[in-house]
RNA sequence: GUGGCUAUGGUGAAGCGGUCAACACGGCGGAUUGUGGCUCCGUUAUUCGAGGGUUCGAAUCCCUCUAGUCACCCCA
């Protein structure tokens, strides 16, 4: 118990948190290109920022929420995802008398209680991108654009990009009650899921994979052909812009969100290798969540994408980047006295941003070259008690096996011309 | 939250009721006195995810829990 890390959570190693770290930089550098800036915003949040951001009737809200009482009484839970933060910090900073739009990202943990998973777990990591005041569509297809490229320029090959409209609270109350109408007398062959989605959200019985629901949903009436003519213009222009782009998409009709505050613009990308957790990156329009959160009605559009998913995806295409540390040079001491000369070398070195490591182990002279050729390092400073009285070093290229005997106060102008080559 | 599968050292794994828990890799140490990457030698799990039970005897059988994994749910 002591010794293991809380369910769901993972420990990133010195060996893979090269690569987080190349995934985050290559997120930034993105995000600079596009315009974007870094906003940090805290791990927790107060519950109701997320009841009336995420919706009070969403699995996330009512089933995978970390609430916590903090000592002074309130009701604190570690956030599930940060759109809803990043508008509140919005609001807060009042964002909006700066030139708009405003145009956001961050990188970090998110936490929802689930049963974990490959590519799922209770502290997961997004990296998330938020426009907001611009009512789109041009903005949409630049988020858009952002996600694809940023998963391509990592590499990644057999991305599907899902596109869809869930319509606008004008025209959605339409094609809900179609639904309804669709399905009613159908609800006794339904799913027992599907019977509850019927009142709360009929659009995500689209989405049951249950063989008897699939069937009966053949001919269901498309969200598309129900949009009201804002939003279809909207949508369509969108499709142009991608096209225009040259930015390969899928319409999906069945692309429902799960979370509330989505209208017009939804979408998903897809890496099918991962199996059940697929969903690399998802995202839509939420034009109503910055009112519903108490500020002037203000569009806004983003999406997250799951870094460890996108790891994954990674790792099985074999795009990892090698992470190869190295080490300029190495101090070797054999007794007492050396190892003060070598700390003191190994510090002067330090200072000029030369990287030096030095035995802390006592070992033989044998085991700490072995030690340095594994590092590797390339360059091993020998001192014993000859080095020590002459003020010398036995300064050793561990790739060609070469050794001098040369002054200790040499040694970084040698280093640095080394390394020129 | 529901169901299936799994659980042996740092890693990959043998063992399937009865003497010291194979083997490989890795780690550490050594092969004459201050020299690495090859080779060779030694060493590295009083213990088999945890806790109970059955038995003369359990890593091996049973139960509970924990964790991982796959699928559902949902989502990134």
């Amino acid at each position: 118990m002591l010794v293991n890390a809380p369910r769901g959570t993972k420990d990133v190693l010195p060996d893979t948190s090269g690569f987080w770290q190349y995934v985050e930089s290559r997120a930034r550098e993105i995000c600079k290109i596009y315009g974007y800036h870094e906003i940090r915003t805290p791990i927790f949040e107060h519950t109701e920022l997320f009841l009336r951001g995420i919706g009070e009737t969403t699995d996330i809200v009512q089933k995978e929420m970390y609430t916590f009482e903090d000592r002074g009484g309130r009701s604190i839970p570690l956030r599930p995802e940060n759109t809803a933060a990043v508008v509140r910090a919005f609001l807060e900073h009042k964002l909006y008398a700066q030139p708009q739009p405003s145009k956001l990202f961050y990188i970090g943990p998110m936490f929802r209680y689930d049963r974990p998973q490959a590519g799922r777990l209770r502290q997961f990591h997004q990296f998330g991108v938020e426009a907001i005041s611009s009512p789109g569509p041009t903005v949409d297809a630049e988020i858009i654009l952002l996600a694809v490229q940023f998963l391509q320029s990592l590499g990644l090959g057999d991305l599907k990009l899902y596109l869809n409209s869930v319509g606008c609270p004008q025209c959605r109350p339409h094609y809900r009650s179609k639904l309804q109408a669709f399905y009613q007398d159908k609800l006794p062959q339904l799913c027992h899921d599907c019977r509850s989605r019927f009142d709360r959200n009929p659009m995500r019985i689209l989405d049951c994979k249950e063989n008897a629901c699939a069937e009966l949903s053949q001919d269901v009436p498309e969200i598309v052909d129900c949009l009201c003519e804002e939003c279809a213009a909207h949508f369509n222009q969108l499709q142009n812009l991608l096209k225009a782009a040259g930015t390969e998409f899928h319409l999906n009709p069945r692309l429902v969100r799960g979370l509330d505050y989505y209208t017009k613009t939804a979408f998903e990308i897809q890496y099918s290798p991962l199996g059940a957790q697929s969903a690399v990156c998802g995202g839509g329009r939420y034009d109503g969540l910055i009112e519903e959160c108490g500020g002037q009605p203000t569009p806004g559009i983003g999406f997250a994408i799951g870094l460890e998913r996108v790891l994954l995806a990674l790792e099985k295409q074999a795009l990892l980047p090698p992470i190869t540390p190295s080490l300029d040079l190495y101090a070797a001491p054999l007794d007492e006295n050396a190892v003060a000369v070598a700390f003191r070398l190994v510090s002067e070195l330090r200072r000029s941003k030369i990287s030096c490591d030095m035995d802390v182990m006592g070992r033989s002279l044998k085991a700490q070259l072995k030690y340095a050729s594994q590092y590797p390092a390339r360059f091993v400073a020998i001192i014993g008690d000859d080095e020590v009285r002459q003020n010398k070093v036995m300064l050793k290229n561990m790739k060609t096996g070469d050794q001098h005997l040369i002054d200790i106060a040499d040694v970084r102008a040698k280093l640095l011309t080394e390394m020129e080559e």
